[in-house]
Formats: C-alpha cells, structure tokens, sequence
DNA sequence: TCGTTATTGAAAACGATTTTCAGTTAATTA
DNA sequence: TAATTAACTGAAAATCGTTTTCAATAACGA
C-alpha cells in the first residue's frame, strides 16, 4: 500500500500521525518483504533518527489491528510482519524463504474444503491461515 | 498416536528411553489438544513430578524433528504442540479457538492452487502451512 | 553388575516483547 | 500564531518464553 494511503487510515481512525508513525509506514509501504521488528526500527530510523523501537511494536500492533499489516509465521521462532497489498477481504502470503519477499493472493480456494470439513467434524469454521513457502525467482 | 508406538519410534532411532521422555509422550499420546510447553510440563509432572521444563522443550524439539508432534502458531503470541495421528505424509490442523481441541486432516485441495501460484509468480513452492480455526461441537 | 554415554534439571543467560513513567508533540482552540 | 491538552513517545526496567551451561544422573549394552 502506498504511505498516502496508510497516512490517510490512520487519519480516518482519528489517530495522530506522528514522525514515528510515519518512518514505520514508509518502511513498510516501501518493502516487499516480511520485515522483524528490529529491521522496522533499523531501517526506520534512516528517516526518523530518534524512533524507539517499542513505538516500531506499538504502531505494528495497531496496523495488524486495522489490517494493514500481516503477521507473518515463520516456521520455528519470531514473527515478521509485512505491509498488506490490498486491506481489503482475507488473503494468504506466498514468501520466499531466502529473501523473505513477500506475494499476496486472494483466492485460496478453499470454500470446498472448509465445508467440508465442518461437515466432517462439527466444528463451525471461522478462520484459516495459508501460508505458501517456497523461492522466488532471483533467489533461484 | 499411541504412547507404545511413540516408544517405538524413539527407539528406532536409537534414542534412550527415560523416564521424563516418557512423561512428555504419555501427555502428548493422551491430549487430543494443542499444549503450550508449560502445561505439557504440568501435566508431564503428574507422572513424573522431577521432570523438568527444560527437558519438555528438548523432547518437543525431538518430536517436531521427527514428524511425531507439530507445532501450532496461535494468532498471537507463543506456540503450542500437538501430537500427530498419523505420522505419514503431511497434514494440516483444524483447532478449536476455545478449548484447544486439534483436529487433524490432510487432504487440503491444494494442489491446483500452488500449480497456479507457482505459474503466475514464478515463485518455485517448496512447502505451505494451513490452520483452520473454528469452533468445536462441544464449545459451541 | 559395571562402564560408557546420552540425558537430565537447576541455574543462569538470552532475546523478544511489554510495561512504566516522565517528558514531548500533534492537533485543536482561542 | 500561541496556548492547551490528550495522545504519543523513548529509555529503562520488567517480564516472559526459550536456550545454554554444566555437574550429576540414569539408561542400556557388555
Ligand atoms: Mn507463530
Ligand atoms: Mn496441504
Ligand atoms: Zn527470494
Ligand atoms: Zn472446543
């Protein structure tokens, strides 16, 4: 998503755009890629010097609530959070294991499976999670 | 999975079978759920009460590696386990968001989708992770 | 039973995340 | 523009899950 368009949600959610707040949102609007919340702050404070990095996890925690930034589970240890192309409906990530680069897709295809499987087991479904790993073509 | 079969299997590799061991696989092979460390550690020491954390976290992490547990990766925060059914081929988790019950299923209808997503990113896809949350017939 | 070696648990170390709190700043108002 | 004020911030400390260290122990084969 363009920094505009992030600047503009915050806006909408009566929310102050501070300097901080906005060195997270151009580092994660400019990147491609699931970043940590160190790498945020690093690369965050190229734009705005002083930024701390409990105010990288607090506008995180806010931007995952508002949907414009998906938390990202690599398979053993932290998380890596990665802006959100369109906020707009679910979606499912495609990353590259080496890089980190991050695609977005929509259609996962699954309507069959989850009826299915609340057909199967009772559960009532509510949500899901997809992510798909593999190597991006520069990696390759 | 059966705790004898659990047993089996950690022989097969060669590996002791202690008392502590024991204790983790007894509450994994008894727990249809998903268990943080720490109550596997509770749990655990019912049977043997000198077990310790520690070791929980080794034994899981001898488990993981041999496809005997897996882990799950709750929306926030820290992981739990789950102790597999079926050991062979890969499988995905249906988790109950309030008592944690795990249900395991392995037929994910994935295959044309990945073909499509490899084909229109040119991404190579190596491996994909799915969760379904839901809620479960006794919960609801 | 004995000896070897893997395994164990307590304590300490570690690293990521959260809380606290006094000072600062963005946005609103005069 | 200047004053006001509540939201926001960063440093430091606290917290919490996980890993490492290391001396002691226990499993298992000889
Ligand atoms: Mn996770
Ligand atoms: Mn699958
Ligand atoms: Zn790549
Ligand atoms: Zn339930």
């Amino acid at each position: 998503m363009k920094i505009a368009e992030l600047e503009q949600r915050l806006r909408e959610q009566g929310l102050k755009l501070t300097r901080p707040r906005q060195a997270v949102l151009e580092v994660l609007s400019r990147s491609g890629s699931r970043l940590s919340p160190a790498e945020i702050h690093r690369q965050g404070r190229r734009s705005y010097r002083r930024l701390g990095l409990v105010t990288v996890y607090r506008t995180l925690a806010l931007l995952e609530e508002m949907g414009l930034v998906q938390r990202v589970h690599t398979e053993t240890g932290c998380h890596s959070f990665a802006g959100v192309r369109s906020p707009e409906g679910h979606h499912h990530q495609l990353i590259c294991k080496d890089c980190g680069r991050v695609e977005e897709f929509s259609d996962c295809a699954s309507e069959q499976l989850l009826a299915k499987l609340q057909k199967e087991t009772g559960f009532a479904v509510e949500d899901h999670r997809l992510e798909v790993i593999g190597c991006c073509p520069k990696c390759q």
